[in-house]
DNA sequence: TATTGTTATACTCTATAACTATA
DNA sequence: TATAGTTATAGAGTATAACAATA
């Protein structure tokens, strides 16, 4: 069962396939970090998320209908990270399900408030309680630095929020792409 | 153009929609966090990948193969959060781009190394270049404390990239959900 | 028989565009 | 005319299952 361990340095090929220094590139890479992290705590948060209908997703959009700050459906959907037309697919089931309800706004008839009813308000503090659990077990990995570290994502998410709207983030990389390396050689 | 504000604190309907603690709810949700920043995080990666077959993640497919630790497809799907099947499409174009090449094992032919080819080496260090100016542009909303936040998360990652192998992930979620609210009420 | 990688197919998920209503 | 939301449809992306090669 699986005894390719690596062997010790491979004698190499005929051209330098050895990086200069390629020890560990995906650990320092931000990416992979943020991705791994990501995918253990969505497949963690699909057990807290069981029976609701979008998923982790639907009940993250039940959060920001019980947070209520969103105003219409466009600024949810643009916080959540999710197109205008998924979301509305999202909230049909969540609506059917009873845990929200679409709420037209009296200044403008075009903006659809999401608020939580009484029923999905409900579910999402009993939620909450297994979310904050696999939080803290995913957190439980750094010891005492856990809570500084949510303290810093928490601070460079909501930096990150408001400079994500734009294009922002950095013209100056276009500089360094030139050629296309799609094509074979 | 968008002159709706939240005018205020609305007078409320007739059920309690108003949460006791709901002001930012998803600032404080770990998830939203990591979705927010890994966004920024792939848009910012998408100049720096352009023209590279698989985009942002044929990149990483490629920091993989010149890192070279992989052993075989298998572990480097698992390593990379990606699907095995999809893994090899991705290796297909990069290996039609002339960027990385299949090694089949000496010791066990039915694995194959992926290794990055001179060309794809070359095309890595250059494109490095970009990523550290995404990263160091994203991290700069931290301050100072972009270093140590980057430290965490690594840390953080390499813990979750060994424990999210198999279930783990805390069982003892499953008990505080029962009831299941897909259909309606 | 078990495992690695590939392929084919079906499925899900996403997003583009067209439409309704409000402004 | 412009915007919010919805709907339909096409497209991309994903994963399941069957297969070939190797152990």
């Amino acid at each position: 069962m699986t005894t390719e361990v690596t062997p010790g340095p491979p004698g190499a090929g005929r051209d330098p396939d050895r990086s200069p220094a390629a020890a560990d590139v995906l650990k320092g890479d931000l990416g992979w970090a943020l991705g791994v992290v990501l995918r253990v705590y969505v497949r963690g948060t699909e057990t807290a998320a069981a029976g609701v209908p979008g998923g982790p997703r639907g009940l993250q959009v039940l959060s920001a209908a019980v947070e209520g700050t969103a105003g219409n459906q466009g600024v949810m959907a643009q916080r959540l990270g999710i197109d205008r037309t998924v979301l509305t697919y999202l909230i049909d089931d969540l609506e059917g399900a009873g845990l929200v309800r679409r709420q037209p706004s009296p200044h403008d008839r075009r903006n659809r408030r999401v608020v939580a009813t009484e029923r999905g308000q409900a579910l999402w503090e009993q939620r909450q309680e297994a979310l904050r659990h696999v939080e803290e077990h995913i957190l439980a990995g750094l010891g005492d630095d856990g809570p500084g570290f949510r303290e810093l994502l928490q601070r460079l998410a909501a930096h990150a929020d408001q400079a994500g709207g734009p294009v922002s983030t950095c013209q100056v990389i276009g500089e360094l792409v030139a050629e296309d390396y799609s094509g074979p050689a």
